[in-house]
DNA sequence: AACTGATAATTCATCGATCATCAGTTGATT
DNA sequence: AATCAACTGATGATCGATGAATTATCAGTT
């Protein structure tokens, strides 16, 4: 999630070597659904496409492979993990898991620049979900960022950098089926946001575990009966 | 945690690539302390030592990277990950967390199968201790492996694939720990693991997980104590 | 017409060579 | 004598070439 592509004149930055360039862009291009899922990845068209060697895409590919993102079966190259019904249920109930127990710890140890924070976060998210609403479809991608900050801001006080960590690496294979699959599904989400904010800072951590249940099982509930995914 | 070396003949079976064979070693001496946590891992020294291009050097360590075995420094080569007490308590809970979680799960879904896999893995277990208790040192090594199938045994049916996974590549990093600054702990182990095939078989979750919580914080407790750990 | 075997073409895994980067050292200048 | 700069040796990053495995194609046979 480090949209680290803003160097904008810093000199003293040291420019992201090639490879780690390449690897962002790919990885984007995953979560985005450029690449699709099962998709095979023969190595000389992303050879071209990327614009680096042999080596440094299978450095990449191999980044990507315990990330859960790509698959790559001994012999017969990479291809983009595929997607299931199942998959993203494991998915979800996971970040349940992972999430529920961040935000206890978090809201326990949080001190005031952590509630700024999630001020700030919150207040970004409200603001895309408004134009959102008004019918403004064209910062859907970047409603989703601000929907992972906001969650990552939520539980960045947990105290364990492992445990964010594991959140975020969840949180992205989360994000992809979102992206693939999902669209913007109203002011459910927007209700849900402000009530969590609430709760984080009276730290009603039981409430707002309550509530991300519901949050996340609304949202792929609606997106299975929809059929979205297959 | 695939001891794949076990190919006695069985021609069917295509024999591990140089690229896997490497990924195996370079990983068990990371995890058994034959490449201490610090150590800077020039690509030089391994490419003679274990025999690879450095190329496929290059993808072993970067698929180390994500797993949290290697830490790469951008242009500045790769080294294995530091050890540090805080690093130990936040992969203990989270062991924690994730194995009590699927442990639960597991007991509701287990079946006769399960229930067999368990059983044997005890026994299994059951008897390395024994023969550690009669002063035997020479299976300690045997002896985590044991602990780590018998634990995985446990939350074998657990039903979620990601959740498993999560588990294993968890319990590496904390196997480290063990390797490195651990040893066989006694009696009060053995217990444990018998009062935990006890609630396996009982279907009992509460107490497993009550169990379970002693059993990761006795021994890491008991490593600080010993000053074991820097 | 369908099946099997060999052969061709595609794709992958591994490697060493080359170029870029970093750290330690020396030397010149103030 | 201290500081900074350039030099140099070492290490890492990137690349395309080469041999191996896999898949596709196509005869030849039943």
């Amino acid at each position: 999630m480090t949209d680290a592509a803003f160097d904008l004149g810093s000199d003293d930055i040291p420019a992201l070597s090639t490879g780690e360039q390449a690897y962002e862009r790919i990885r984007h291009d995953i979560v985005f659904g450029v690449l699709q899922p099962g998709q095979r990845l023969p190595l000389d068209r992303l050879k071209s496409v990327y614009g680096v060697g042999i080596s440094t895409l299978r450095e990449i590919l191999n980044r990507l492979a315990p990330q859960g993102l790509v698959v790559a079966e001994g012999q017969r190259g990479f291809q983009v993990s595929p997607c299931s019904v199942t998959d993203l249920k494991e998915l979800a109930d996971l970040r349940l898991l992972i999430e529920s127990n961040a935000l206890a710890q978090s809201f326990q140890a949080g001190d005031v620049e952590w509630e700024g924070r999630i001020v700030a976060a919150h207040h970004k998210l409200a603001r895309m979900e408004q134009r959102l609403l008004a019918g403004d479809e064209s910062g859907t991608q970047a409603w989703k960022r601000y929907d992972f900050e906001f969650h990552q801001a939520l539980v960045s006080a947990c105290g364990s950098k492992a445990l964010l960590d594991l959140h975020a690496g969840i949180y992205d294979r989360y994000l992809r089926y979102q992206m693939v699959f999902f669209v913007f599904w109203g002011p459910t989400s927007t209700e849900d946001h402000k009530a969590l904010l609430d709760c984080a800072l009276r730290r009603d951590a039981a409430e707002a575990q309550r509530l991300l249940h519901g949050h996340i099982h609304g949202c792929i509930d609606m997106a299975l009966e929809r059929g979205l995914v297959d």
